[in-house]
DNA sequence: GTCTATACACCGATAGAC
DNA sequence: GTCTATCGGTGTATAGAC
């Protein structure tokens, strides 16, 4: 319940309001959340804020974009090395694993944006959507040579991409289900690596071409 | 973007107004609808729906136990044939997709329920959470048993559960993102079979227990 | 760049007539 | 069981002083 206010005096008022925006987003929504809210937490009047952001709906777009960017270059970060198709997925599951699990309000800030496509113009989460494509299409092509070189089986990229999101930012996004569901906060260490092994299980044993033809 | 009002007169007030409320809360979310759209729909004046529902959370309450009873109903069902674990699993998982398939709203309720469980007391949601239970038990015990019983291979039951709710109801709640991916909307008959067949190859390459030991 | 004051619509909820 | 009228509060957004 606790959600501390954004208090490093180092920061610019535009980073202070997307810091403390940003958890309220995810846990709220967007029309759960008043501006109100938003600029008591800043420490700023209600209409200080429309200074940096012309309006609420820009405001979310903002947070929004931030933290696809910088999930995005992370990924592309670990794109560098060179490797087979299934060490690449077995890369990028687990660099998001880990950034959910370092920034426990991503997961629900991205589910909704999933979901919640409704209260946003096409116009307005356009950047937004070029960079889901962009990480779709990463893995999607990751997935594709797998199959071409006969290392994956035949499986659909496209539910297995949906089943990848829902291992990732699903799982994390599950709150108290999945604590009642693992008998722990889904953030303990010990829970991620669990979520660790049982993506790395699904792509070995779901997605990877048996051996057994070799018998 | 059409939502068409209830307009079966021979349903009770109350039947009307789930029947309204449903769909509007699984697009907008609990804050994201008024009380006034809910009852211009259905046709009354706003005040109205007081009579039948103390407050907005209970009428809330009242749509998501709909729902769940509904689902745990029709997976108790699916119960009656005494199969094998694996068998019970296919089952269940199918007659999920199919529900989800044929109550197009339901996926984003569903999900929402998971992720709004801010709005709601714990009191509210008691009866709800013993819901959720039920059906949750009744996989594990599934997979409990598989696992027992050597067909299985030694999954994590919660992980395993959590990733069955993400191929059915994140992937059908999924919405745009999911109709980008897949290339048409994920109701498509087409669609549902893909996904039915996914979860099938789910179960039975990454949960069976691999036939290659016998080699 | 932040403030106070304010505009105007809508919110959930109540009271009481019919 | 539905209505009109109304309450107090909050919503986003703007105007203009400092």
């Amino acid at each position: 319940m606790a959600i501390p206010a954004a208090t490093d005096t180092t920061l610019s008022s535009r980073d202070k309001i997307l810091d403390t925006a940003e958890p309220l987003f995810a846990r709220f929504g967007f029309a759960g959340v008043g501006l109100r809210e938003v600029a008591d937490r800043v420490g700023m009047g209600k209409s200080s804020l429309f200074h940096h952001f012309p309006s609420k709906v820009q405001l979310y777009v903002a947070v929004m974009e931030r933290v696809f960017q910088e999930f995005d270059a992370r990924l592309e970060a670990e794109a560098q090395g060179e490797s087979s198709p299934i060490d690449q997925l077995h890369a990028w599951t687990s660099a998001s694993v880990r950034m959910l699990a370092e920034h426990p309000h991503w997961a629900a800030l991205l589910l909704r944006s999933i979901i919640e496509g409704e209260v946003i113009t096409e116009e307005d989460s356009e950047r937004i959507d070029r960079l889901y494509e962009q990480i779709v299409n990463r893995v999607s092509e990751a997935l594709q040579s797998g199959i071409a070189a006969g290392m994956l089986r035949t499986v659909s990229i496209p539910h297995t991409i949906q089943t990848f999101i829902g291992m990732t930012i699903f799982h994390f996004a599950s709150g108290e289900l999945g604590e009642d569901l693992v008998g722990a906060s889904v953030y303990e260490p010990t829970q991620v690596e669990a979520q660790l092994a049982h993506i790395r299980d699904y792509i070995e044993f779901g997605l990877r071409s048996s051996p057994s033809a070799a018998c």
